[in-house]
RNA sequence: GGAUGGGUGGCCGAGCGGACGAAGGCGCAGCACUGGAAAUGCUGUGUACCGGGUUACCGGUACCGAGGGUUCGAAUCCCUCCCCAUCCGCCA
């Protein structure tokens, strides 16, 4: 959530962000400064009518406790009026409030400065590569071709289960999906300094509030129907959420947490893209990082943590490149994102694997995440997220970079133990 | 799912219609004492919003789980809901 104090101080600067994002997104400036306007007219009289409406209150009070009985009756009429007249403001007051805080939760972040300019992914921009695409001496296989043919991916089962987009996985690629997770997450915590956490897959609806997913992606997430519950589509929602409605000691920061949860997706905007093989599965794994931490200190933090997804890459040897988020391309609670994205051979392009983003105090103001400062000043920290990696993308990296002319595949040396 | 007991400030805990933003304690900060510290003493210590000065300030409003109601006035009385604990039931 945006400032609301800088939406009023600088409209303009605001507009001409979100116009870096979207054309269609400068109009709902207005409309929120319009709701802002009208709520605090209201506020103003209600506050100067309860101001007077307490002095006289007071005052009967002393009037009985003295016995003058009929001097504090005619205050009472007084009041009564004023009552009425608060009433009716109070249930304006209420709707507009509503509408406010609806609009405004609707607005995305604002890219950071330094963010590429750009209407969608065309437009994101390359900032590095590891590792070499390996020549191969005859066509790569699919991921897909090559699960079926060794019988570890069953798509069709897949489908009795649960419908298209979901998939069972048999012998190596389950136990290589549960390989990937401890190492993933040994790996994080025992060289990057994370905190390893399990959490819940089913939140309230306040939780994903304070992350960014609602209001506005309601059709992304899949709802319980018996309570209001929904399955989360990351973990970054639990990690982030940990610290919601709480005021951590300066000294607590920066909180370092990673955890593996199932993520769930209806992926309600990619009909007919990915299609075939795990690329896009309805219910996928994923290593999630969270940092909680000193706004000044976020962005040097984010650097750190793009290096620390980096790191499950060149540990398992995939070549991979890392792009930096155009304006258009950015999610909605992002202020900077880079991707990074895996060498898949048979399409032979590098594909999304991770996610990195600084969201500065968009959630925090959101999730009501503070910190106290040495000046004893309760102020936003900064959270930011990462994939560290979604599970299921590296296994079709690893299927795909170490396969052989025979179907078959290697596993990488240093999963060998967990295997 | 059933029964019982609870939800008050950073924490513990009192208050049960008017002077209560809320006793007391702990914690924290400052000062005094000390060679330094402990102990002790004194002082201070919530948040959000609205308005004015627009730096460290002042005024107002709200907040005692949430939402309604009664009342001139609610932490306090009434209703609804939520959450937590314990026991029972069910269950991986």
């Amino acid at each position: 959530m945006l400032d609301i104090k800088l939406i009023r101080e600088k409209p303009d600067f605001v507009k001409e962000k979100l116009r870096l994002r979207d054309e269609n997104f400068p109009p709902i400036v207005d409309e929120v400064l319009a709701l802002d306007n009208e709520r605090r007219g209201i506020i103003r009289e209600i506050e100067d009518l309860k101001a007077e409406r307490n002095r006289l209150s007071k005052e009967i009070g002393i009037l009985y406790r003295e016995g003058k009985r009929e001097e504090a009756e005619k205050l009472k009429d007084i009041v009564s009026a004023k009552k009425e007249r608060i009433d009716c403001l109070e249930r304006e007051l209420r709707d507009v409030e509503k509408r406010f805080n609806d609009t405004l939760l609707k607005i995305p972040n604002l890219p950071a400065d330094d963010v590429p300019i750009g209407k969608d992914e065309t437009e994101n921009v390359e900032v590095r590569r590891w590792g070499k695409p390996r020549e191969f001496d005859f066509e790569p296989f699919p991921h897909w071709e090559i699960g079926e043919k060794l019988g570890l991916l069953d798509f069709e089962r897949g489908v009795k289960l649960s419908g298209s987009r979901f998939t069972v996985m048999f012998k190596e690629a389950a136990k290589l999906e549960r390989a990937l997770i401890n190492f993933m997450l040994d790996l994080h915590t025992k060289e990057h300094g994370y905190t390893e956490v399990w959490t819940p897959v089913l939140v309230k609806p306040e939780i994903l509030i304070g992350t960014g997913q609602l209001p506005k992606f309601e059709e992304d997430l899949y709802k319980l129907c018996e309570e209001e519950l929904y399955l989360i589509p990351t973990a970054e929602v639990t990690l982030t959420n940990l610290h919601a409605g709480e005021i951590l000691k300066e000294e607590e920061l920066p909180k370092y947490y990673t955890a593996y949860t199932p993520c769930f997706r209806r992926e309600a905007g990619a009909h007919g893209r990915d299609v075939r093989g795990i690329l896009r599965q309805h219910q996928f794994d994923k290593v999630e990082l969270v940092k909680i931490v000193k706004p000044e200190e976020s962005y040097k933090e984010l650097e750190k943590l793009v290096q620390e997804a980096e790191k499950v890459l060149q540990l398992l040897e995939i070549p991979y490149r890392v792009v930096e988020l155009c304006t258009g391309d950015l999610g909605f609670s992002a202020a900077k994102t880079y991707d990074i994205e895996v060498w898949i051979p048979s399409q032979n392009r590098y594909r999304e694997i991770s996610s990195c983003s600084n969201t500065e105090d968009f959630q925090a103001r959101r999730a009501r995440i503070r910190f106290k400062d040495r000046e004893g000043k309760n102020r936003f920290v900064h959270t930011l997220n990462g994939s560290g990696l979604a599970v299921g993308r590296t296994l079709i990296a690893i299927m795909e970079n170490y396969q052989k002319k025979d179907g078959t595949f290697d596993i990488p040396e240093v999963l060998k133990k967990y295997m």
